[in-house]
DNA sequence: AAGCATTCCAACCGCCCCCTC
DNA sequence: GGAGGGGGCGGTTGGAATGCT
């Protein structure tokens, strides 16, 4: 934790408070917030009569002092519901606490960071990360049919790993996921030491659909692009393709494309106008829409206490 | 019991976005 | 249009608590 400033000083010099709140503070706070409810936070914290900035008041109102916090540990249920929407949302801390009455982003953020990330690390299970930076190629992972059939932006990679990954050998411009040293990406047990620009989806069981199934989608410019599926045993099948104009396929019969059903990406996932080629922005996506507008999450059924 | 290592988590920092002027 | 300020967010820090030897 951090120290507490020397309370005489900071009164003799001016100066904002910083470090551990006292219990002083916090009465002065709380009392106000409940009084005059919220509004400028400067303002609140000159007010109030603290010696913070008004950051440092919101934050500890957000963070401890709304008494419509849970005190509690992290409910088993809860868990699973953070597990599912950081695989959905990443690292979008407040997104995934809007979801979880009564805890905070922060307290969501120190659970992964701690807890969850040991756990999956130990269980040899990479979770995903949604960023978006510009410049860089847009993939998007795949959750299988089988577990939903849902299609989620997730990650961005730069176009020199697309480019190395880019299966020259194919006719076609799928994005190949299999850099040249796949063949030492077996560890021991057989399990797969997978690139990192491989975004895993689903749950653990091993089955199609499920853990082993790792779905990436690449926009390399104004080529058609791709998405592979992988099982646990790194067998590849296509399972889904996009062409120019972004129309996905669903590859229902073993690559066997004239087979397929195809619907456009934006009707799948609800991009609207966010999907605009080349201007095709992660940070600009409806989240909230598209949570809303996918009826099979399980997780989302049952009630937090 | 003591010392060291690890984990937890409150709080800060810096960046970004939005709004107002 | 752009400068400035406020608020929100994710990343990081660092000290307390806990575990381990």
């Amino acid at each position: 934790m951090r120290k507490p400033e020397d309370k005489g000083n900071y009164k003799k010099r001016g100066k904002v408070r910083k470090g551990l709140w006292s219990p002083e503070e916090d009465e002065k706070l709380k009392n106000y917030m409940l009084r005059n409810g919220q509004g400028c936070w400067s303002d609140i914290a000159r007010n109030a009569g603290l010696q913070r900035c008004g950051k440092s008041c919101r934050l500890r109102w957000i963070n401890y002092l709304r008494p419509d916090l849970k005190r509690s540990a992290i409910s088993p249920q809860e868990e699973e519901l953070i597990l599912h929407l950081h695989s959905i949302l990443g690292n979008r801390w407040s997104q995934i606490a809007a979801r979880l009455p009564g805890r905070t982003d922060n307290e969501i953020k120190n659970f992964w960071n701690s807890s969850i990330k040991k756990r999956l690390k130990n269980n040899n299970i990479t979770s995903t990360t949604t960023t978006s930076s510009p410049n860089k190629c847009k993939t998007v992972s795949i959750r299988d049919t089988v577990t939903g059939g849902m299609i989620l932006p997730m990650h961005d990679y730069s176009y020199d790993v697309v480019n190395t990954c880019m299966d020259s050998s194919s006719s076609n411009s799928h994005f190949n996921p299999f850099p040249p040293v796949l063949d030492n990406s077996f560890d021991t047990n057989g399990s797969l030491n997978f690139p990192k620009y491989v975004t895993q989806v689903g749950s653990s069981t091993g089955n199609r659909g499920e853990l082993g199934d790792y779905g990436v989608m690449c926009v390399p410019g104004s080529e058609g692009f791709g998405v592979d599926n992988m099982n646990n045993n790194g067998v590849m099948s296509s399972d889904y393709v996009f062409d120019q104009k972004n129309v996905i396929y669903h590859n229902n019969n073993n690559n066997n494309l004239n087979n397929t059903e195809s619907m456009k990406l934006e009707d799948m996932v609800g991009f609207g106008n966010h999907w605009q080629g080349e201007n095709f922005k992660f940070g600009e996506l409806d989240w909230e829409g598209l949570l809303d507008n996918v009826p099979s999450l399980p997780y989302l059924d049952f009630q937090v206490q």
